[in-house]
DNA sequence: TATGAATGAGTGTTCATTCAT
DNA sequence: CATGAATGAACACTCATTCAT
C-alpha cells in the first residue's frame, strides 16, 4: 500500500512535468513548478528522480519508447516495405503534429548537454527501426539504397524537420495535418525507391 | 589606424565568442569567457555589441549567410535542377562535417528566445534556397512534387540531421565525409524525380 | 510554528534593510548586505520580496504609514484648528529627529525611479493630511488662506527642511529638539491665521 | 590665446554638463554624455574638472551663487523687511519655476553624498540670506521670531518644497507660476509678521 | 593639449538542490 | 515518508576613470 503511494506520487510527478514541457517546452519545467503542478513539495521530487536532468531524460525516453513500439508494430507488418516505410513515416509525423510544443521540445528545444546526449540517442532509435524497413526493402529488391545507415538518418532528419519547422506559420487544420503527413512519407518512400 | 586596430577588436571579439561556441556550444559562450578568451576587458565586449543577443545573433548569421551565398551560387548554375540540388546538398553537408560542433550549437542549441527566433529564420532561409532549386525542376518538368514548402523541409531536415547526429562514434575521414554527402544528395535527388 | 519562523525572517530582513538605510542611505542596502546583516542567504529575500524596489517601498510606506496615522489622529481633534496644526507639525518634527538619518533618506535620498514616484506620493499623503486641517480652519474661519494646496506644501516643506539641515553641528539635546519642533510649529500657524 | 581655448574648453564642458542636468536630471549627466554634448572627448573632461563630483558640485554651487547675488540685491534694498522678505522668496519660486527638472535636480534628486553635502551647504547659504532679512525685521521690530536660525531654514524649505512638488502635475502656466509665487512669499511673509 | 579606446569592479536576480523538522 | 524554507553560485551589464598615442 505504502509502495503503491509511492509509485502514485512519482507518476503524478512524471505527468506534472510532462503537461509543463508540453505546454511551454523544457525551460518552463522547472523543479518549483513541477511540484506545485503535482502538488507535492520540492524535496519529494528527489526521492524518486534524483536529478532534474534525470527526470528529463525520463519523460525523454518514455515518450520516445511508446513512438518507437507504434513504429516497430507498422515496420513488422506483412506488406511491401514501401507500405510500412510510408505508413510508420506517416504515423509518426501525424502523432508528432498533435502535440506540436511536445514534439518541439523533444526535438529541438534548447537542452543541457546530457539530456542532449539522451536525445541523440533517441534519434538513433528511431533510426534504427527505419533502419530496419530499409534493409528489409533491399532484401525484397524494392528499394535501392547505397548506405542504409544514412539513409535512415535522412528519413529521421526529414520527419523531425518537417514537424519542427510548421511552429511558426498558422497552427495546421486536421486536414493539413494529412496532407503533411502523406507529403513527408512520399517525399522518403520515392528517396529510397527504383 | 585606430579605426584599423577597433575593427581588429571587433573580429577579436567575433572570433573569440565563435571559437567558444564552436567547442562547447552557446552555454560555454559567456561573456566573461569571450572576453578572456580575446584578451579584452568584458565592458570592451559592449563597445562593439550592444548585447550577448546580438552578438550571438551576428555570429548566426554570419556563418549561415556565408552558407546562402555557396548555396545560392549553386541554384543559379545553368545546370539541371537534378545536378543543382546534388550539388547543393553535397556542399552544405561537406562544409558541415568540417565544422561540426559549430553547425551543431547552430542547428540544434539556441537558448535565448530571441536568438532562437534567428534560428528559426536562419532555417528557413536555408528552406528557401532549395524551394527554389525545387520550383525549377517542376518547372523543367524535372522534378514531380506535390507541395514543394514541404519538401524543402525534408530537404533540410535530412542534411541537417546526417549533420548533427554523431552517425560514426569514431571522427570520420575525409573519404566518409564525402561519401555521407553523396549519399544524402542522392536521397534527396531521387525523392524529388520522376 | 512554521508560520512564525517565516513571518520571522521577513521581519528580520525588513529591519536589516530599515537598519542599513538609516545608517547609509538607500545606496548602502545592496541585497546581499541586507541578507548579512539579516543573517540569511540573499536567495531567501527573494522569498518574501519579489524585488529590491518593491522592499524600499515597503519600508517607505511602512514608515510614513505610521507617521501618517499619527498625525491622522491629531487632525480628527475637536480642538481648535490651530491647536491642531500646532500639534501635528510639533508630532512630525519631534519624531523625525529622533531617527534624523532615515528621515533623511525617505524625504531626500531616493534612487530608483519606481521608489521615487512612491516617495513622492508620500510628501502628497503628508500634505493632504495638513490639506485637511487648513481646510477645517478656514471653515472655522480660523485661517485664511488662498491656496490651500500651495499653502500645505509650505508646511510640509518647513517641516522637512528643518529636519533634514543639519542645523546645529552638535547632537542636538532633546531640549533642543522641543524648541525646535515649538518654533517650526509656530512658524506654520502664524502663516496661516488671521 | 592657449589659455583662451583652455577657458573656452572649461565653459563648453560647464555648459553641456548643466543642460544635460536641465534636461534629465543628475543621472542622465553621465560623462560619456557630457562629452559628446560639448563636442571633446571624454578625457578632455579630466583635464578641467578632476572628478565627476566636483564638476557636479561646481555646478551647483555655480548656480546657487547667481540666486544668492538675487537674493542679498533684493536683502539689502530700503524697504521694509516685510517687502524684502515678500520680494525674495517671490524671485526665488518665481525663477525656479522656469527650469523646474533643474530646480528639482539642485534641490531634491538623489546624489552621490558628496554632491549632498554640498547641496546642504548651498541651502545653508540660501538660509542665511533669508536670516539677514529676519534680522532686520526683528530689528525694526516689524517681526516676531523666538529663534531666527530655525525661521530661516523654514523659508527655504517652504520655498523649496512649493517648487519641487509640482513636478507631477500639470506643468503650470506663467500665470500659475506668480500665483504660487506669491502664495509662498505671503505664506512666510505672515509666519514672521505679528 | 587632446583623444577615445580600454578597463574592471560592482550588483540584482534565478533556480537546482539540500536538510532540519 | 514528506515538507518547503533556505542556500549560494552564477552571470549580464554599466560607467567613472585612465593612459598610450
Amino acid at each position: 500500500m505504502m509502495q503503491a503511494r509511492m509509485e502514485q506520487n512519482r507518476h503524478t510527478i512524471f505527468q506534472a512535468a510532462r503537461g509543463l514541457i508540453a505546454v511551454g517546452g523544457f525551460k518552463e519545467a522547472q523543479m518549483a513548478a513541477i511540484a506545485e503542478q503535482a502538488g507535492v513539495s520540492t524535496g519529494l521530487i528527489y526521492r524518486y528522480f534524483s536529478n532534474k536532468t534525470q527526470l528529463m531524460v525520463e519523460i525523454l525516453t518514455d515518450a520516445v519508447s511508446k513512438e518507437i513500439v507504434i513504429l516497430n508494430d507498422i515496420a513488422k507488418r506483412p506488406e511491401t516495405a514501401e507500405a510500412n516505410l510510408h505508413a510508420a513515416v506517416t504515423a509518426f509525423v501525424r502523432r508528432a503534429l498533435t502535440g506540436p510544443q511536445l514534439a518541439y521540445a523533444f526535438m529541438a528545444e534548447p537542452v543541457d548537454p546530457q539530456v542532449e546526449a539522451e536525445r541523440i540517442l533517441c534519434k538513433q532509435r528511431f533510426a534504427n527501426v527505419f533502419k530496419e524497413i530499409l534493409v528489409a526493402g533491399m532484401i525484397k529488391e524494392e528499394f535501392n539504397i547505397d548506405d542504409v545507415e544514412t539513409a535512415a538518418a535522412c528519413v529521421v532528419g526529414a520527419m523531425t524537420e518537417a514537424v519542427i519547422s510548421p511552429i511558426t506559420p498558422t497552427i495546421p487544420t486536421t486536414h493539413d495535418k494529412h496532407r503533411v503527413a502523406t507529403t513527408i512519407a512520399d517525399f522518403c518512400v520515392r528517396a529510397v525507391c527504383h
